[in-house]
DNA sequence: GGGACTTGATTATAATTCATAACCGTTATA
DNA sequence: TATAACGGTTATGAATTATAATCAAGTCCC
């Protein structure tokens, strides 16, 4: 839809004594209508996706992981021993992509590559005792900051009713 | 998260006679286990908006429109009159990144700037009639297929808690 | 056993999206 | 009138997403 991380600064920058306007009704440039478009599912959510992502960031902001580096620890800590086409794939990581990403994880030591000896071609993953030790203290900030402040602001049963249909849309769309 | 446009294939490589195993009871290769990552709402949000985004962009094919485009006809539409830095600022868009947009639609004479003879500076958007049509026409399709599939698959009340879920994130979050 | 084919990981590379700083002309303000 | 602020633009860089090609290792099959 559109929608990037800056903030939508709409604030009708606070009423100023007036301005010259051209003769009739001065229109004093109030806040624009989203019209329809706040009926649009994909332009909420898109919003919505940002808003959510930016306050992940914050609440794991001393761990530094991002979103997909927490999904990928979260998959590796579920699913020891798999390689790295079934951990990218289950995550909708195209290959090649995947490479510098565990790059990243591994120079951090939380995760490591390990060549198969069933098949040497491939490279089973794993969590390192760091990364099991940093992952679990990211699962605490979510938690307690991130998925609380949903809690919060939805109430848990709204919270879960949204989570099932998107989870809907995800599998059935 | 993660997540990219890439189907997570998963589909467990239909079964083949057999594989040799380490030994001990073979492990056949299962689908992967999303655990706890499937209860994070980002997650779940990030997949959502990609399902609908690919099907947005699928229903409005024949106009060539992306849902940013879209998003920005129909902010047009409604609020006539208004310069760039507004619009941008009301979509999320940063200026510099409208401008390569804009150039696009404009140079499908979907829309046209206006240099306003208040401030000379700023450039007024509005709506061409090719502009109006196609809009028009976008979103019906809209409308018709995408909406109105999710409809069918939430039902009316869902959507509409959805929407209004979605929007309640954007707005407090 | 050896050639043809497939597969897992990787490289290279391109397109898109998102972000920041600097600039130009115009407007507001001290 | 000089200075600052603003709207639009350019230039540019980082990050994300996508495709094709390569290499080594495995499978298939005669």
């Amino acid at each position: 839809m559109t929608v990037s991380k800056a903030a939508p600064i709409n604030a009708a920058k606070a009423s100023r004594p007036a301005r010259k306007e051209p003769a009739a009704a001065a229109v004093e440039s109030t806040a624009l209508q989203l019209g329809e478009l706040s009926e649009h599912l994909g332009y909420a959510l898109k919003r919505a996706q940002l808003k959510i992502f930016e306050d992940f960031l914050r609440c794991v902001a001393p761990l530094q992981l991002t979103p997909a580096q927490f999904s990928v620890l979260m998959l590796l800590d579920k699913n020891p021993g798999r390689n790295q086409t079934e951990i990218a794939n289950t995550l909708g990581i195209l290959r090649p992509n995947f490479v510098a990403m565990l790059d990243g994880l591994e120079s951090r030591d939380l995760c490591a590559r390990i060549r198969s000896t069933n098949d040497r071609r491939s490279h089973i993953l794993v969590l390192t005792d760091k990364g099991r030790a940093v992952l679990a203290r990211a699962k605490k900030l979510v938690a307690a900051k991130h998925e609380a402040r949903l809690n919060e602001l939805l109430g848990p049963a709204n919270r879960a009713a949204l989570l099932a249909m998107l989870a809907t849309i995800a599998k059935e769309f």
